[in-house]
Order: C-alpha cells, then sequence, then structure tokens
RNA sequence: GGGCCUGUAGCUCAGCUGGUCAGAGCGCCGCGCUUACACCGCGGAGGUCGCCGGUUCGAAACCGGCCGGGCCCACCA
C-alpha cells in the first residue's frame, strides 16, 4: 500500500546527513513504519541491555512469559503495551533497562498440545529414543485418545515440545516486534529449557535443605480427571447441581442412645447429605457443641444405615446448627471440614474413592461383618464397588429407599462445589504423599512475614494489595507443589529401596546442584547403576514433577541468571517491576514473593503493576473466542501499532478497558498528526534544521507556550513516575492539541518571516520555540507512540528517540522567563472567537476582517495586547482591531463588531467538478 | 457472609488531598479544500455528576444508608 511512500534515508545507514529539509517527506504516513523502524531498531540494537551498568542504574523488569501454546488475544497487546510503555520511560530517564522475554512452554497446556500433535503421551518410565519419530505431525488432537498415543520417555517429550513450541514462539516474537516492544531480544527464556529446569531444581533443593520443602502423606485436593493433587491456588469454585438426602442413622443397640434404650428402637438420627455415596466411608456424626437437640446423643454411638458401621456422635464447633439437620455426617473424605474434623477429633480413615474416581474394587476391611459391619453391607458392595461417585449415589438411594432409611425423597439445589480451575469434574479428596513448600498457610510467623513483604511491595494501583492480604491471611495449609503428571520439572530425587523391595521416602538422594538438572527416572543417582533401578537394594526416582508455579515462581531467577550468571543476576535483583494480570496475584505474585523471601530474604522486585481485563463493548470479560475474532495482528496492522498502542495505553493499571476500535482511530489520528505537524514546524527551518536556541525566544506568547509546555513536562514525569501512564498522555496529548490548533496558527505568518529579508527578531523567536517545543513534545509521546516520533526524530536528529534524554522542564522554563501560559490561552480564545464569527458568517476561514472589535475579559487584555500581532495575522485581520475591556464577570471573548470581506469569486480551476 | 473496585453528556472516559468542576474525545448538527494535515480544520447543541440523607459558607468530590455493575476471598452437611 505504502510501498511507494517516499522514505527517509535508512536508519541504519543515517551518517548520510542530508539537510534537515530534505529529510522531511513530502508526504507522510504511518503505513509501514513498523516493519522499517524494527528493522531499524533490530540493526542498531537499540533495546540493548548494557550489562555492565550499575544495579543503581539498572531497572529491571521480570515480564510475565505467556502460554505459547495458547493463543494469541488482544490482552496481550494491551497489557504488554503498558509494560513497554514503562520500559521506554525508564530507559529516557536514563535507566539501563533489562527488559527479558520469556515464553512459557511449560505446563499442562503444552503438555495437551504436544499430544494432539504429534499422536505421542508422556511415559517416564520408558528409556529416550534418539530416532524417534513422532506416529504423527499437526493432529488436531479430535480423536486423541491415550490408547492410540505413541508412549515416549520424558525426554523425548520434551523434546517434541520443544520443537512445537519454538513455531508457537516465532509468531508471538513477530508479534511483539510488530508491537514495538523494546525487549532485548538476547534476553529470552523457557520455562520449558534445561536452564529453567535446573534453576526450579536448584531452589527446591534449597528449601529442602532448609526444612521448608517436605514431603507428607496426607488428605489432599485431587482431580480425577487428570488424576493429580491440585493446590489451594488452583481452586475455583462453581455452582453444581446437587441434592440434599435425609438420611437416617439408628442408635447403636447397647448404648444409651436417646430415652428410648430401656425400651424398643430409639428415635433415628436423621441427617442430610448431598453424597450419600459416602455413606460407607462414614467416621462420625458432628454437631455443634452448644446444639441443645444432639446433647444427648454426644458421646453415643449410632450405625450407618445399609452397612451397619458403628460411628460416634461428636461435637465440634465448626459444625453449624442451621445448616441442614444440624448435623452432619462426617466421612474420609467428602470435603475439606470433614479433614479437619478427622484431624482433630483423631478419626479413623475409611477411604472408598479411589484416584481415579471410582469407588474402590475391593470390600473395605471395615464393611466386613468381623469387623463389626452389618452382614448384608458385604454383598452391597460388589453393586458400588467401580462405579463413579455418580453411578454410585444412585445405587446407595437406592438401597437406601429399599431399606427404608430416607426420609423423603432427595430436594434439588444448587451448591457450590470445588474444581480445578482446568477440570469439569469435582475435586474429591484423596490420600497420598506430596511435596509441599511452607508458605504460611499453618504457620503465623512465615504468615506475618508474608503480609510484611506485601506491605513492603509498591502496588500499583493500591488497592491490589488487599488481594495479597486476603489471599496470604485466608491461607489454610502449605503450598503442595507436586503433580502426579508426566511433562514438567520432575523432583530431583530419588529414594534408596531396602532388601524387601520398600522404598525408603525418609532418606532421599539428591543430587549436587552442578548435576542439575536431572530427571530421576532417566538418570542414575551418584553411587548406583542403571540396573539398580526399581530392584530391591537399589533405587527408585520420584516419579512426580512440580506444579507450574514452582518454575513460574522462579521467573526472576531464570531471566536474571541466578544459576549461571551470577555477575549479571546481581545487576538486575530484586528486579524493580512485576507487571502482571490481577487474577493471578494469589499464584504467580504470590509464589514469586514467597521463594524470594525463602532463598533471599527480600522482596523479588519493589513495584507490581497490575493491568485490568479487555472488556466486550458490552462489558462482558472478552472470551477467548471473541478475542479470537479480532486478531491481534489484524487490530495492529488495520489501525497502525501506534493507534493501538494509544488505546492500551489511554487504560488505567488495575481497571478493566473497553475494547474501543474508536480510541484507536482516535490514537491514529493523534499519531498522523504528529507527523503533520512535525512536519510543518520543521518546514519552518530551512536547510539547517531548527535552531535550538534558548535565547532567541524573546516574543512573550512563545514564552507563554514553552511555560506551558514546562508543567506539561512535570506533570508527564510525575505520573509516569508513579505508573499513571494515562494521566501523562493526556497532559501531552491536550497540550499537543492547543499547540496545533492555537499556538501554531497563531504563529506561522510570523515564523514564515513573510517579506522581511533579514531573519527578524520575532521570526527567529517563533521559530526556536518551535525546534525546543517540538523535540520535547516527540520524547513526550515516544513510550506511547514509538514509532511516529521515532520517523520525526530520523528527519532531523541524529541517534533514536528512544536512546534520548527524558525532558526537563529545566530549559523550556529558562527560555519561558516568567511567562504566564495563560497568555496563550487569552491568545488563542480571542483567536477562536474571530473564528466563530466567521463560522457563523458560513464563510470561510480564509475571509478577512477589515475591522474587529474584541469584548475581553479585563484581566486577559494585556495578554491579547501583547500577542495581537499574531492574533491579527492568525485571523486575518486586514483593518482595525481594536480591544474593550469586558465588564466585571465576563469571562469569554466576544466579538461585538466584525466587518467581513466577500471572498473574491474563485477563478475556476482546472476541469470543473461533475 | 467478608472485602475491594465502579456508577459523570448517546458512547469511551478525565475530573489529584472539597471552592472557574460541570470537562475531553468520539458520535450528532452546521460550515469550510485555509501555502502541515479532507486519515483534515472551524463552530454548535447535549448532563438536576445512580438515589436518599448528613457534614460544610460551599460536595460530582467527604460521611452514612440504599440501588445497579464488576471482581476477589469464604461457602461442598
Amino acid at each position: 500500500m505504502s510501498d511507494d511512500q517516499p522514505t527517509t534515508s535508512s536508519p541504519a545507514a543515517s551518517d548520510q546527513a542530508g539537510s534537515a529539509a530534505s529529510r522531511v517527506p513530502d508526504k507522510v504516513s504511518l503505513d509501514g513504519l513498523e516493519d522499517r523502524w524494527n528493522a531499524a531498531w533490530t540493526a542498531d540494537r537499540t533495546y540493548s541491555f548494557d550489562r555492565t551498568a550499575s544495579r543503581a542504574r539498572v531497572y529491571s523488569i521480570d515480564t510475565p512469559p505467556p502460554t505459547v501454546s495458547g493463543s494469541l488475544h488482544v490482552g496481550h497487546v494491551f497489557s504488554f503495551t503498558h509494560t513497554d510503555v514503562d520500559a521506554r520511560y525508564r530507559r529516557m530517564s536514563g535507566r539501563e533497562v533489562f527488559y527479558p522475554m520469556g515464553w512459557d512452554d511449560n505446563g499442562l497446556p503444552t503438555e495437551r498440545r504436544v499430544q494432539n500433535y504429534f499422536g505421542v503421551r508422556c511415559d517416564p518410565s520408558l528409556p529416550y529414543d534418539p530416532d524417534l519419530t513422532p506416529p504423527q505431525v499437526g493432529g488436531d488432537g479430535k480423536s486423541g485418545k491415550a490408547a492410540d498415543q505413541l508412549p515416549v520417555s520424558r525426554r523425548n517429550f520434551i523434546e517434541l515440545c520443544e520443537r512445537l513450541t519454538i513455531e508457537d514462539e516465532r509468531e508471538f516474537e513477530s508479534l511483539f516486534r510488530y508491537l514495538g516492544l523494546s525487549v532485548d531480544w538476547d534476553h529470552h527464556y523457557q520455562t520449558i529449557s534445561a536452564e529453567s529446569r535446573a534453576v526450579a531444581q536448584q531452589a527446591f533443593l534449597r528449601n529442602l535443605a532448609r526444612g521448608e520443602a517436605y514431603q507428607a502423606e496426607a488428605p489432599g485436593l485431587w482431580d480425577v480427571t487428570f488424576q493429580t493433587a491440585v493446590a489451594q491456588a488452583e481452586l475455583e469454585a462453581r455452582d453444581y447441581p446437587g441434592a440434599f438426602h435425609r438420611v437416617a442413622f439408628h442408635p447403636a443397640s447397647g448404648t444409651a442412645g436417646g430415652d428410648g434404650a430401656a425400651g424398643g428402637a430409639a428415635a433415628p438420627v436423621v441427617i442430610e447429605t448431598t453424597r450419600p455415596e459416602l455413606i460407607p466411608a462414614v467416621v462420625a456424626l458432628v454437631a455443634h457443641p452448644d446444639d441443645e437437640r444432639y446433647q444427648h446423643l454426644f458421646g453415643t454411638t449410632v450405625r450407618s444405615p445399609l452397612f451397619g458401621v458403628e460411628v460416634p456422635v461428636l461435637a465440634h464447633p465448626l459444625a453449624e446448627p442451621d445448616k441442614g439437620a444440624g448435623i452432619a455426617m462426617c466421612c474420609t473424605f467428602g470435603d475439606l471440614t470433614d479433614v479437619q474434623w478427622w484431624r482433630e477429633l483423631q478419626l479413623p480413615t475409611r477411604s472408598v474413592i479411589g484416584r481415579d474416581g471410582r469407588l474402590v474394587r475391593e470390600t473395605p476391611a471395615w464393611l466386613t461383618a468381623e469387623a463389626g459391619a452389618s452382614p448384608s453391607a458385604a454383598g452391597l458392595w460388589p453393586q458400588l464397588a467401580g462405579k463413579t461417585t455418580f453411578s454410585a449415589r444412585a445405587a446407595v438411594v437406592d438401597a437406601l429407599r429399599a431399606s427404608g432409611d430416607l426420609d423423603g425423597e432427595p430436594v434439588s439445589t444448587q451448591r457450590k462445589a470445588n474444581f480445578y480451575e482446568r477440570g469439569d469434574k469435582p475435586l474429591e479428596i484423596v490420600t497420598s504423599r506430596q511435596w509441599y513448600i511452607r508458605n504460611g498457610g499453618r504457620d503465623a510467623g512465615l504468615r506475618d512475614e508474608l503480609l510484611a513483604r506485601g506491605k513492603e511491595l509498591a502496588f500499583h494501583p493500591d488497592f491490589m494489595r488487599v488481594r495479597y492480604e486476603n489471599w496470604v491471611g485466608g491461607l489454610n495449609g502449605d503450598w503442595l507443589i507436586s503433580r502426579q503428571r508426566f511433562f514438567g520439572v520432575p523432583f530431583p530425587v530419588w529414594y534408596p529401596v531396602d532388601a524387601d523391595g520398600e522404598v525408603d521416602h525418609d532418606a532421599p538422594i539428591l543430587p549436587t546442584e552442578d548435576q542439575l538438572p536431572v530427571d530421576p527416572s532417566a538418570d542414575v543417582p551418584p553411587g548406583y547403576t542403571a540396573e539398580q533401578r526399581g530392584v530391591a537394594g537399589g533405587f527408585v526416582g520420584d516419579p512426580d514433577v512440580m506444579d507450574t508455579w514452582a518454575t513460574s515462581s522462579l521467573t526472576p531467577h531464570i531471566a536474571g541468571g541466578w544459576r549461571t550468571d551470577p555477575d549479571l543476576f546481581a545487576r538486575v535483583f530484586p528486579m524493580d517491576l512485576r507487571p502482571q494480570g490481577h487474577d493471578i496475584i494469589r499464584t504467580w505474585l504470590f509464589s514469586t514473593v514467597l521463594r524470594a523471601h525463602l532463598e533471599h530474604g527480600s522482596l523479588p522486585w519493589g513495584n507490581a503493576a497490575l493491568s485490568g481485563w479487555i472488556l466486550d463493548p458490552d462489558r462482558k470479560k472478552m472470551s477467548k473466542s471473541k478475542g479470537n475474532v479480532v486478531t491481534p495482528r489484524g487490530l495492529l496492522e488495520e489501525h497502525g501499532t501506534d493507534a493501538v498502542r494509544y488505546w492500551a495505553a489511554s487504560a488505567r493499571l488495575g481497571t478493566d478497558a473497553a475494547f474501543e476500535v474508536g480510541q484507536m482511530k482516535i490514537g491514529r489520528r493523534l499519531a498522523i498528526k504528529v507527523l503533520n505537524a512535525s512536519k510543518f514546524a520543521l518546514s519552518f527551518g530551512g536547510d539547517d534544521g531548527l535552531a535550538i536556541d534558548p535565547a532567541l525566544v524573546t516574543e512573550p506568547l512563545d514564552r507563554a507556550m514553552l511555560a506551558g509546555l514546562a508543567d506539561v513536562v512535570e506533570r508527564s514525569t510525575a505520573a509516569f513516575e508513579s505508573y499513571e501512564t494515562p494521566r501523562a498522555l493526556e497532559a501531552t496529548e491536550t497540550f499537543f492539541w492547543s499547540f496545533c490548533d492555537d499556538y501554531l496558527e497563531l504563529v506561522k505568518d510570523r515564523a514564515y518571516g513573510a517579506g522581511a529579508v533579514e531573519l527578524s527578531a520575532a521570526t527567529a523567536s517563533a521559530r526556536a520555540a518551535l525546534g525546543l517545543a517540538l523535540e520535547t513534545l516527540l520524547r513526550l509521546f515516544a513510550p506511547v507512540l514509538p514509532f511516529a516520533t521515532e520517523e520525526v526524530w530520523s528527519w532531523w536528529k541524529e541517534g533514536s528517540v528512544h536512546r534520548a534524554p527524558w525532558p526537563t522542564s529545566d530549559g523550556l522554563r529558562a527560555a519561558a522567563g516568567d511567562a504566564d501560559p495563560g497568555l496563550l490561552a487569552a491568545a488563542g480564545a480571542a483567536l477562536a472567537a474571530l473564528r466563530k464569527v466567521k463560522s457563523e458568517a458560513k464563510v470561510s476561514m480564509r475571509t478577512e476582517i477589515s475591522r474587529a472589535e474584541l469584548v475581553v475579559p479585563a484581566d486577559a487584555v494585556a495578554a491579547v495586547t501583547s500577542a495581537e500581532s499574531d492574533v491579527r495575522a492568525a485571523g486575518r485581520v486586514t483593518g482595525e482591531l481594536s480591544l474593550v475591556a469586558a465588564p466585571e464577570g465576563a469571562e469569554t471573548i466576544e466579538v461585538r463588531l466584525a466587518d467581513l470581506v466577500p471572498a473574491e469569486p474563485k477563478a475556476p480551476e482546472g476541469p470543473a467538478a461533475g
């Protein structure tokens, strides 16, 4: 479209400096600027990080690594622009910006995509096959049944992941470059890389050595689909349909169950449950200690319906009298409250749900007659064994109905259930051996330390801190970091197998740090041979992998070279900024704070910038599917990158933003205006360009303009410093439009120096002011509009505007003297009043005024007078212009009288239209 | 149930610690090809600042209550 645009000299070869005038194109355009300047920035290494810079001068950013197997959407464009605008501001402010890029290619999304794409699945027990050829390439995964997938070793699987993600990463990089991110592409990382795995393992080993990591066999949340343990941070409460079942428990004979003990059957105890299939797992009935209805039952026992297992009736304050029947069935395990009762009341464990979410096959020991259960219990079990909780529930309900222990019919209800955020079945609670890292969830001292870290961290916006505090304060257990998945960073741990073939989990065999990364399923621990794997007297590798957050919580370490480049790490850590979404405060932000606190006794960064969501125009969170309809690339190409960046940069941190094409159009208009106004201003410079000499600025109007600009510089700088980009942008933008509409109009005749042979002082003043203003405005806009500003900069300056120093108000103030910015406003208002006359007379703005009388508020008379010749020129007042002081209280300038000179009839020119 | 954010012209939003604060842009209406820009310029119309109380000489802004929108925790009997 724009290939035939006259372009400036090749920026990479800008040594062929022509005169300024010759470098300004005849016709300006935004088209093609992205590719041209990206190429130049790459060639010139404009954003490369100078690693010799001292820590004090470095500004380091802990970039969020996007999930590359996910898709690109406008949310990426939005939040990454926020970070880039900040990075550009800091760089211009004299900081050496460490701005790496990372790719999150580790974890479940990649795992699934690779399975479907190549038709494989990971089986860590298999040996590495160096000549592996995947069964397919490019599968869509629609028929991705596990049975059809070729099992491959973990190393092979990781290699396939790397092979696939490298393509995704290329696409992301291309987009991010087109978006103008000032990333130093020499510093990028992958969370799947050997280095990242080594970092994760080393940090874990240190946690272990300090006693911060430990393993425990305990009941925990379990996803039956993925068959893995799940951490608190990965939970999502969702509505889930269920039904209350009223179920009768009968007082056990021989106990003093109620008043009827002497006579016939005592009254049954009726509980309500949504999970009758857990009746075989019941270990107690629990009511509140103060609940009068159940006082007489505490200390007695009852028998479960159908199975006849004798369980105690106990008191615990967590039981809520107004929930259900007020007395609850405690099972192992229906929910986290059950776990707490089980632990605190020291109840036995009777698990009936297996890791696949189905009821166990073998008849549980406590349901046999020998164990005291009713004789029919064992016969009932085969009807439940192997069933999903859903089918088992139906079977149990039928049996309850038949036995008469179901009181009334089930009443359906909508309840909340915990789900794994990626799962579609409610979580079960299963007992398993897992790794944990202490996070303050069961340690008030550590929790207080972490809360103190939260106070130390500068959140932008500040109110986001409460989310951190809510989360830390609400932790109910340590961080479960092990996952029963195959793909991920393995625990760098082996266990000895004793002579009887038993695995000794208490004496783990650990690698040294210089051996990392290790894969215990493939590598052999020191002192053993490969043949000893899995045999008595030998060893086994820990089969689990780490939670992805266990790796992601170390992004500062991965990006900063913690393991391999201590010199770099010392220059960038603790980092300055963590940009991220507010939805992952509880995961990414918190876990990173935790790891840094444990490893370094410090925060990982000083500032956290939280971006909001993109909302559809109808105010709903923009769904991925909708986001994909508008591809980021298409958006950038349609409107131009600067335009889209303008939209993103207009949104405050922490606040959701509407997806507004209108804002992008405004941004595009602004960027074009920057090009045009700059071209115009530079046209006054002649062959030597605009002289930048503050001493030449002598005219009151010029000084007033610069005084106003100095204010803008100060406001913009303050806003950027406090991460309030929109405020900075707005200040500059507002000034810029009045600069174009009023100041440029007022001074253009003077700046032309029309007719004069000698350069007058007034003309020189205008030109010097234009030069000062232009070079200031371009730098103020540069963080948001990197392409348009760089384009203009190249017309008359050497080097990149993005390496130019951020403007200060000092020089402007020196040129402005004690001028009042209000003078420009008053002159602009006078000009507007003259325009209004012409507008109302429906004549061209070019129409001359032979006589005019302006009514000016008393306090503005002096101002307008001092700019009178400019006002006359811009308003085309050829005759008398008189100023009249307005009555007290008047605030606007009005034209009392104006004589318009009718335009000459236009000479026909060229072929007549139509 | 606890907490946070938010409600200003048709739309998207500014209005910082109470006193030119009733604003900007878009959209709309009208005019205009002006030696930068028609991807433009100029002018205009548009709002009892969610509602009700209170504090104050004065509140869109502060306090209380209510209503609406969004989000985060907690909630599986």
